[in-house]
DNA sequence: TAGCTTCCCTATCAAATGATAGGGAGCAAA
DNA sequence: TTTGCTCCCTATCATTTGATAGGGAAGCTA
């Protein structure tokens, strides 16, 4: 096979494996395994372990980090904002082999060599939590607060993450639509 | 220290733990160190690793599953008997010194030696999933694939229970109540 | 062909991990 | 005091884990 290929490969069968079983407990023989190589055969293609899952990490957050970012900055109502947001990111993770969703913090996190990712993926949360706050000042959203809101944003993807698993999706942008409906629905005022 | 009070102390500590970094990879060692015990005094309380997650995983589970599955059979509204639930649930978590909320799967059963636990959490999620149908088919919730709605259910008890680590919760009712009307807002039809 | 690079392999290592063996301090019953 | 039990300890083991060393086959260039 290419290398390219492998590498690819590799990315695509570790993003699995870590969000099914988390950073820490996938080893490196899963994976190789998963890739149908040996083991130490992974280390051609990355330095460690680590260097796999950033680069699944930045794959994953670098898009969305921009696209929150600007989403809190633009003009008009924060729920139709965070709507747009939504319907992007759930309809590029239903598309992308490669997804981790980096929201899907698991464990990779909390570990301290990943320390630098952590802080990457805190900035993004405090856009998010920017743009809710921005509903909730301007009484579109319910009165909740930012954090628990971003953790159930977040949370949400996660499920649409593992139900894209388990289910075959015929309309991913059908239920990026509906995904982020539900989300907006939760949020906004009845 | 009293037997039984180490006992429970394990308990607390490794749901932290399972919950913070998963099963797989939370390690005896990191447990006993919690405990502020040696490690191999948690085999003195448990006879392996496996036993304090079946236990956690019960203790979780167990009332769960039974008010559930009430919850199912009752008469009345179907977004009424999922609030009614959910409120309980997610109080009963901020209250709880030991939760996995069993709804948080992680990766703990995923793992063949664990099936046991994870057949139990599946009779679980097909009752959660049946309230859901039910409440399609009378119209009161939008129409949803059910697995998605209880995967997005149990991805929002998580958001609370991850809330609930970070944040100092003064009315665990009141955001129970919180919680509940957000997941019901997003399932109900406007 | 000869020489070089790429990509995977087998063999192996040091560290970490779940678990066991066996000892010792405290304490209650006799 | 003696006996026995509880609960924790230190020391240790076999296995698993991330990572390294070094070789071999394929393919390209000259």
């Amino acid at each position: 096979m290419e290398a390219a290929d492998t590498r690819q490969e590799i990315l695509i069968q570790a993003s699995r494996l870590f969000k099914r079983l988390g950073y820490r407990a996938t080893t490196t023989r899963e994976i190789a395994k998963a890739v149908n190589i040996k083991q130490p055969s992974l280390f051609h293609h990355f330095p460690n372990k680590k260097a796999i899952v950033e680069e699944i990490f930045s794959l994953s957050l670098n898009e969305a980090a921009v696209r929150i970012e600007n989403a809190c900055r633009t003009a008009g109502p924060a729920s139709e904002r965070l709507h747009q947001y939504l319907v992007w990111d759930l309809s590029t993770l239903h598309r992308m082999p490669i997804a981790m969703s980096a929201i899907y913090t698991g464990d990779a996190l909390k570990s301290p060599e990943l320390a630098e990712l952590a802080e990457k993926l805190k900035t993004f949360y405090r856009s998010l939590e920017d743009l809710i706050s921005q509903g909730i000042r301007s009484g579109e959203f319910v009165d909740i607060d930012p954090s628990l809101g971003r953790l159930m944003v977040a949370s949400i993807t996660i499920a649409h993450l593992e139900y894209a698993e388990e289910a075959t999706i015929e309309d991913p942008d059908r239920l990026a639509r509906e995904g982020a409906d539900f989300v907006l629905r939760a949020f906004r005022k009845t």
